[in-house]
DNA sequence: GCTCCATAGTCAACTTGTTGAATAGGTGAA
DNA sequence: TTCACCTATTCAACAAGTTGACTATGGAGC
């Protein structure tokens, strides 16, 4: 009952099928709220019988039809709700810390390299936030756009997506200088 | 089926019980693995059955009994199994981000209540990690915490704890000046 | 011609997570 | 002395998330 907060808010952005939504999850309301397709197109069809959101098939040439969904008068009453609530405390779910957490008793070298891949990862995360942000701003100065911008949300989330994954890559180049370190004093005992 | 990894991972530091588990998650671990106590009681009974941990029941006078938990050696193979392979990716669920995100059609004073909580939640979380950290280096200084500890992975999620969330405060202390500015910009229309 | 990838979904089984209440004694403050 | 809060755990019902397979078509590259 939480994930169709979620998918209204990404259904401001303007109608979308439940695959097109599937790709903004994964790109970025993923990153403060995930969910595989699965979920969504089950709560698509939930959101649907509860009237939030209405679809209209879509018929193509040379692609299977689609079903795109727009938010109705209640789901847009229901958002607006929503955000009038507090929210609950961030759920996370981490494995990569419980792995560093548990890295004197663990496999250090598998832990390396996991660390290695989440900056890797996030880099590319970031590259991508940045193109984002550039797209959101389209072409107005940072000033204007929050100032004067009809709508700064997207923004205002991209941009802590952006500091969290820059983080993210600053602590685990410093984790893995640690690690390095230590295995190379291990190896001169 | 991966909460027992964090579980494993907090026994780490000593045997506890569930209660403790409990204040443990809520704490520390919980900046990265999120679980109610409930979670952590019927996990807890399962790695039991599984042989994970053992458990000893603590006779207390003037507070209930309580069954301390310690890590077996299969738990332990467990653990490193685990710190072996690959972790999934972060799961993350945010409500004050979906909020942020639908602050142009929502209640945006409301947002601006929220996102001011969070700044002040994240600031009582800081200095409580900060504390932690000073535990951990135990009258150390961090580059010999770091060269010669035995135990340096909660030192190394701590600081992560850390800079998360002072990239918290920032961000939400900027979102707060950028709200307020539009919310003046309205009245003067 | 074959295989892989992208589009656009559906179904079912299973595992986790959430919520609320129940139990029960002890501690501290007004 | 009453009331709220802390310790310590259990139970049950329900909601949500995860995994893997299955259907279909089209396009691109080898």
């Amino acid at each position: 009952m939480a994930l169709r907060n979620a998918v209204l808010a990404a259904l401001l952005e303007g109608p979308a099928s439940g695959y097109d939504l599937a790709k903004i999850f994964d790109a970025s309301v993923g990153n403060f709220w995930m969910a595989t397709p699965q979920q969504l197109y089950r709560e698509l069809e939930r959101m649907e019988a509860d009237g939030l959101i209405e679809a209209t098939v879509v018929e193509q040439s040379r692609r299977p039809n689609k079903r795109v969904f727009t938010a109705t008068a209640e789901g847009e009453r229901v958002l607006r709700a929503f955000t009038a609530r507090a929210p609950r405390p961030t759920a996370i779910r981490d494995e990569l810390m419980v792995q560093v957490q548990s890295v004197d008793a663990g496999d250090a070298e598998a832990v390396r390299a996991a660390v290695a891949e989440r900056v890797e990862w996030s880099s590319a995360k970031l590259a991508r936030y940045e193109r984002l942000r550039l797209r959101e701003l389209d072409g107005r100065t940072e000033e204007e756009h929050l100032a004067r911008g009809e709508r700064v949300g997207p923004y205002l989330t991209v941009r802590r997506g952006i500091s969290l994954e820059q983080e993210n890559v600053r602590w685990g180049e410093w984790v893995l200088t640690v690690l390095d370190r230590r295995a190379a004093a291990r190896r001169s005992d």
